[in-house]
DNA sequence: CTATTCTGCGTTTGCGCTACCATTGCGGTC
DNA sequence: GACCGCAATGGTAGCGCAAACGCAGAATAG
């Protein structure tokens, strides 16, 4: 069996052939493959026949080279929280497609000694057009470091940090907080607890404070006795609810800042003997897996992960787009997206006298 | 501020300005770039120097096209469970780094009305080495065949439908069901009830054999009173669960064929008054982030998916390897490997008298 | 001491494509 | 009829890199 040395890969169909097979030059087929314009129709349809003919496929690394850019959007990637990746994907994959970008995924983990310098190299040689830095590698201070030095164009996902000149897509955690606690308000009840996330967690803070703005603006005092520390671990969540549902008066609803804590709450409320969502409601906030896993399914909060995603590489095309174009505008250095309640089967008004 | 309508993008050094700056030729930059030998160690200093100080990164594209290959491997999406593509990604780009691949991610799914012909065009123009393709798509006729069709080394990791030609890395389900049985026996469970998964799904068949094998090799007859169907959901374990519980004499511990099952019968045991694992041992399959969310933490098996995307590259990896360098032996085509079990919380001997 | 390898490096060539500019042909303008 | 403008196409020159080959000079053999 004969092995080229070179080229040995594909059928071998190259742009010439294809214009050879046409009676073009190769440069009408390559207007007709970029959709360029001034091509009579004819002409065209002609191309196209030999390119499905000859089942052409452009090679990506030649029009690379030719063009000076890789349409290659990198995502810098480590280990998230399971669902997070998935839905992140989703978003980032579509709008992809759609903006013409291919999207390459790279480790940027803790996993070897030196990835820091690693990290330099790769995005040297990746030859990426733009990065986008989902959690939690988008507040590594190395990582950023790098993507500064290689000069490469970014968007950032859900930072804790915020820099200057860092564009980034936010969420409203604290008015989505707040929101969550004027749906229980308007539910009817009165006595929600909260169970607060740790204070190394930049969105304990926020989140707690939606809880505190919506109980303030309802006239409501915060009582001490209603507002429990969690981890965000189900065993916190446990512990928070368990000490919570001992009070007297017992809430009637308990908004858990995180969902693993709300499930926890759930599980409490049961060895309570208490009916969810009868006698207590119970809701949380991520929408994590674990949310439509248990029964009653959580309500909750959904990040719109896969709409962030989205909009990250939307942001990104921009910015290489005008880039390209020559138009040195900066554009936008931050958006925000609205987080979405989501209504399940754990809440309901407070029972009749509660 | 002046924009050149070429190679506007990067800082600009190329191989040339390397060699000359080194003072030798581009080929000698090439050749120690690549870790060639016949270079003369002063020499290969001398040009490490000049490639740091010029800050030289090689173009991938003038590279790959050179080479007449990418070193990309494609990875085909199509948003599985949320906790796998996680660790699916986790395994892949580190052995992806060290094989000196890239991790091209390309959306497979059914969002877009034509995607089926989408897909051959998308695998006819990324220019990739070899694709992995994971659950569920690799059980899709339509992209095994658009992969066949563009002539495209593939493995396919843990698929349902098994193909002659078609490369793969499975698990050993059933085996693990029998050593997960076989580890409640070991603790001293004789009546040992299983939940069973949907039929439509081919897992479910396989880890109820492993569940058979063990008893029988003990000697026990299955008992259709321990046995009950189930749907891998949550809803459907709470119900299983409290059917096996009102049973006289009830089970001392419970296999349920995945982990949301197995996490209903442990709630469910708590409303019986049982103590986990103390009255009642639970155990699941898959080890879904649930399973350590919950307490207490569940004894579960764990597929190794980071395991399995990783050999799943190395197979791929190999074969191109051996590809390039002529070698036509078709190499291995299935890789089985060994699920882990993970003994946590929700297990332990049969109370006394049991 | 010459013949033969081997090492270390340079020169040339071309991967497949696109940017840039030239060219052709056609219709209209003065 | 000479002139211009425009649409449609072709020619040429790289993009940055690595393969193939060549050619010195050093190392080894005979």
């Amino acid at each position: 069996m004969s092995v080229k040395t070179r080229a040995n890969k594909q059928s071998g169909a190259t742009i010439k052939d294809v214009a050879q097979h046409a009676g073009v030059s190769a440069m009408t087929v390559s207007r007709v493959l970029n959709a360029e314009p001034n091509v009579r129709e004819a002409t065209r349809e002609r191309v196209q026949e030999a390119i499905r003919e000859l089942n052409y496929r452009p090679n990506l690394s030649a029009r690379n080279l030719a063009r000076a850019n890789t349409y290659f959007i990198g995502l810098l990637y480590d280990n998230p929280s399971a669902g997070y990746i998935s839905e992140l994907l989703i978003g980032a994959l579509n709008r992809c497609r759609k903006a013409g970008y291919h999207l390459m995924v790279e480790s940027c983990g803790a996993a070897e000694q030196d990835w820091e310098s690693a990290i330099g190299d790769m995005l040297r040689t990746s030859n990426f057009d733009g990065v986008i830095i989902p959690p939690p590698v988008c507040d590594n201070e190395a990582v950023l470091a790098a993507v500064d030095a290689a000069n490469l164009p970014h968007v950032r996902i859900s930072p804790d940090t915020s820099r200057e000149t860092s564009p980034c897509i936010v969420t409203d955690d604290r008015t989505a907080s707040q929101r969550m606690t004027e749906y229980l308000l308007e539910l009817g009840h009165r006595r929600i607890a909260f169970i607060r996330g740790p204070e190394t967690h930049g969105a304990s803070r926020t989140r707690f404070d939606g809880y505190c703005d919506a109980m303030k603006a309802a006239g409501l005092e915060l009582d001490p006795a209603l507002i429990a520390p969690g981890e965000f671990t189900y065993r916190s969540g446990l512990e928070a609810a368990d000490a919570l549902l001992s009070a007297e008066p017992r809430p009637t609803a308990i908004f858990a800042s995180n969902d693993d804590m709300a499930v926890a709450a759930i599980a409490m409320g049961h060895r309570h003997q208490l009916d969810i969502p009868g006698d207590l409601t119970v809701v949380g906030f991520d929408d994590t897996q674990t949310a439509t896993a248990i029964w009653p399914q959580l309500t909750t909060v959904r990040q719109p992960i896969a709409t962030m995603a989205a909009e990250a590489i939307e942001m990104l095309a921009d910015r290489l787009d005008r880039q390209r174009s020559g138009d040195d505008a900066a554009g936008e250095a931050r958006r925000e997206i609205r987080s979405e309640l989501i209504v399940r089967d754990s809440s309901a008004p407070p029972p009749a006298g509660g």
